[in-house]
DNA sequence: AGTTAATATAAGGGTGCCCTAATTATAAGA
DNA sequence: TCTTATAATTAGGGCACCCTTATATTAACT
């Protein structure tokens, strides 16, 4: 009966998919989860129909997936253990920015709470990751900002950027390259023709922004404050 | 063919159980494999038939597993990870170190170079976990103590506890309540007919201790040095 | 040399998680 | 309403790892 591997380990990786797909209580479709965790709709549904088993989550046939109380309660778990490593690989050890979310991804699933707050102590209690996403607290809820994706910007708004949704290692490398990183002011200059690429200024620079990846970041707007040449 | 986990998992925890019960180079015999990892005979041979296929050990039927260049390698860098952990939770999480040893098993697996190296360095390069297992460096060869067990001192022969042998979390606390700890000065005073239990000096109070326990127990020996009252 | 205890192997299962290919059910637009 | 794209399910496998219950082998002792 006894295994050698405590195995929560998939069902971590999903509920934390579905939380973060979600974001706004909507429904996630089963298809969706597959596509992020690169598994088959067959797999999918059929571990979609274990968890709801286990009481995590529910699902309605054609519309897709939500969390229950209970398996929200384990996903902010699991964010709240992967953006507290994040913190630790990033000012801590250092490491580069883009590889700070795999190994995070590891260790996330390592969840005595013990060891969870005792990081979350040695941290000094930090409230967001590197990334800029909110670390849930231990007990009580997760607030929730303000966030506008960069893509529903019109030409001449301004914005922070707040987090990248998307954690995936290709996407940050490649905004981290153009300087695009929570906390930089951003501000469209030109959107192409049919909702096309945005021309963004960041940090004095002119970048190019499919809508796409536009859509992963998020902003906080920031009101036109008067032009000194007005 | 892809999966969601990374399966060294197991693998991991046969290579270190092996290097840890073999020591000094002699052949472990399966048995004892399946006993620590608590798992039958039957799965520990088959799994020890794969891991003679990868080229990690060699088996010599009815005698026992001794593990090759490569195995050793992979043996020794599990332990630097598991070593590296334990100070880590120790030192700076400041986690009670009956649980440590637990959190470290878990954590070891997360394998990357640039990971275990940066928290080396952030440790300042220890070269013992808190058990006083000695951390193998990232490359080269582990340097070897002259450890006797406590079991070997005759009556009145004293020494400084080097390490725990068994990391096992009940024989741990056992010890620490009893003041057994690295670095403790240990001095026999008695030892009961037929090799029996230990009368033990340990910081001013008399332990007894079984000769199982004692065996666990290595120590330096340290040269009965003048008393100040002869 | 013969018996016994330790060790190994064979046979048959089980679980979790994943796959492809084929089929069925539904939502939603023409 | 009817069709079609999307979603779900069924059927049949695979791999890693674990189990129990035999049955063979071998080391080692009498």
């Amino acid at each position: 009966m006894k295994e050698l591997h405590e195995f929560a380990e998939s069902e971590d990786m999903y509920l934390k998919t579905i939380a973060e797909i979600s974001r706004h209580g909507n429904l996630v479709p089963v298809t969706n989860i597959a596509e992020r965790l690169r598994i088959s709709t067959v797999s999918a549904s059929e571990m979609v129909h274990r968890l709801q088993d286990r009481g995590l989550l529910e699902h309605t046939p054609y519309k897709g997936v939500r969390l229950t109380a209970d398996g929200r309660g384990r996903a902010d778990g699991i964010l709240r253990r992967h953006r507290l490593w994040e913190c630790f690989l990033m000012e801590r050890l250092e490491l580069p920015w883009n590889l700070v979310h795999d190994l995070a991804c590891k260790l996330e699933h390592v969840s005595e709470d013990m060891l969870t707050d005792a990081l979350d102590e040695f941290l000094g209690l930090p409230t967001f990751c590197p990334h800029g996403n909110p670390i849930p607290p231990a007990h009580g809820v997760l607030e929730i900002r303000a966030a506008t994706p960069l893509s529903d910007l019109d030409v001449g708004q301004e914005g922070v950027v707040l987090c990248i949704r998307e954690e995936d290692t290709e996407i940050l490398k490649y905004l981290d390259a153009r300087s695009v990183r929570p906390g930089s002011r951003v501000r469209i200059e030109e959107i192409a023709p049919y909702d096309g690429p945005r021309s963004v200024l960041v940090g004095g620079e002119k970048q190019v922004l499919g809508r796409e990846v536009a859509e992963h970041i998020l902003v906080e707007l920031v009101h036109e404050t008067k032009r000194s040449d007005c």
